[in-house]
DNA sequence: CGCGCCGTTGAGCCCGTTCAAAAAGTGTGG
DNA sequence: CCACACTTTTTGAACGGGCTCAACGGCGCG
């Protein structure tokens, strides 16, 4: 359960990748799977912490996760950064519109165990022009992201913190929600993240997401024990804070 | 030179469009251009305040602005409403992934006289499907909207007032500045933006928009009159705020 | 010239910040 | 299993940036 432990690996075979169906090669047909998993070019296995690609650093290769979380962020400075978005299980990063050549326009890093395939970008092209399906598919995925990335910003623009974290809150449960064939009965979700992280997510300092995150626990909407976040009634919270089920697309479903 | 006087339109063949260069349609060869140009449906002329398309309702078109300013927008109730983006000429409008039958995240409305070309976005998986290039150029186009917009969320999120606006106003000078063949010797642009609108684009209220633009101006940074901006030394303002100049991806070339 | 929208200014309040410190995990090596 | 270091969470007190409420001035347009 925990994604801390022993970490999962992809199968050899990405005809029977259990994320396939999340992730960016989803569309193609059996014999195409054969023909896209040539240009894949390895896994990686990354102990927390582990930054995945760095802002500003060439762009070689994108990913799609496996197992774990990543987030993504900005560095501003040294005391301020903004993290722009959590990547969950099947879930595409690295991948800025340069299909060779560029630079990342920010940094991912892994808060826990992960587990990547790995895709050099310089292939992308070929690949895209060989099945157009893909690049259909990958264009879809880049504005989900653009969806998710506006949601993020009438967030930061316009609500107050409570809604801001209780937001947050639950577009992480419903996403990883729904990419969970069983979830747990009691509304709860592996959680690993901080915080700190939270703040830098939603714009505000560690100290107020805690006070509002009291104050969340103590009118009974949530719970936060040992990196697992329980919601006892995610819709009804919805409702309270005016949250758009709706604008959770299944990320990567065509 | 003003956008709301005498309106320009677009010519009647796409193959002498002024705009083609920075629009979806650049990397085409002539022969291209032609077949094209089938799937355009036609022009459209708007007055200032015009709604282009209507958060929730079925997406039927995309389209390229032609001349005129556009700024694309979330409501969240009757009182807050949050500004994503603002479009400039040349840039594409109301592709959120759904080739056919989505609705619309958000909003567009004119601040200008518009003038728009129509595309039916029925017809965009089969125009894809023949011009693998275009739907290259699509995905490219989208990952940059999702830069521009992560360069938001870390302005929102992180910058205060004085340097949120500031990162706008300089934003919005480059990327007009970008496309002018011959800009202004004095650094000015046209400007037909009003406070309370940055106010929805940075999330800040009008009255302290107001106030921190005054700042801005009395410490000679700005000049704001009648609907032009002036940005006498931008490359000192953008160095006071830490404005990267290279985040402004000239939208829309390959 | 009168109406409506936009910009400007003042006064007071409040949400979220800053600074400071202690408590409660978490992981490591002995 | 404990000792130690380090990270994360929690709480308090005071400050301040940005908000709210209120009013007035200016400009464009019918």
């Amino acid at each position: 359960m925990s994604t801390t432990s022993t970490i999962a690996v992809p199968p050899a075979k990405c005809l029977h990748c259990k994320v396939r169906k999340l992730a960016l090669f989803q569309p193609l047909m059996e014999t195409e799977i054969h023909a896209a998993q040539k240009y894949k070019s390895g896994n990686q296995l990354l102990p927390p912490g582990s930054v995945i690609y760095h802002q500003g650093h060439p762009n070689e290769n994108v990913y799609t996760l496996f197992s774990g979380w990543v987030y993504l962020y900005k560095d501003l400075d040294e005391k301020r950064r903004q993290i722009l978005d959590f990547a969950l299980p099947g879930d595409l990063l690295g991948f800025h519109g340069d299909m060779e050549g560029g630079t990342h326009p920010h940094s991912a890093q892994s808060l826990t165990s992960v587990s990547l395939c790995v895709f050099p970008s310089t292939n992308l092209l070929r690949l895209f022009r060989k099945h157009p399906k893909l690049g259909i598919r990958l264009t879809w995925m880049t504005a989900s992201d653009n969806a998710l990335a506006h949601e993020h910003l009438a967030s930061l623009g316009r609500r107050s913190a409570r809604d801001r974290i209780a937001h947050l809150l639950l577009e992480l449960f419903y996403r990883l929600r729904q990419r969970q064939p069983e979830p747990t009965e009691d509304n709860s979700i592996d959680f690993p993240v901080t915080q700190e992280m939270i703040g830098d997510a939603v714009g505000l300092t560690a100290i107020h997401v805690n006070r509002t995150l009291m104050e969340l626990r103590r009118a009974g909407w949530i719970e936060i024990k040992s990196k697992t976040l329980t919601i006892p009634d995610p819709d009804a919270l919805g409702e309270l804070i005016g949250f758009n089920r709706h604008t959770i697309t299944p990320r990567a479903m065509i």
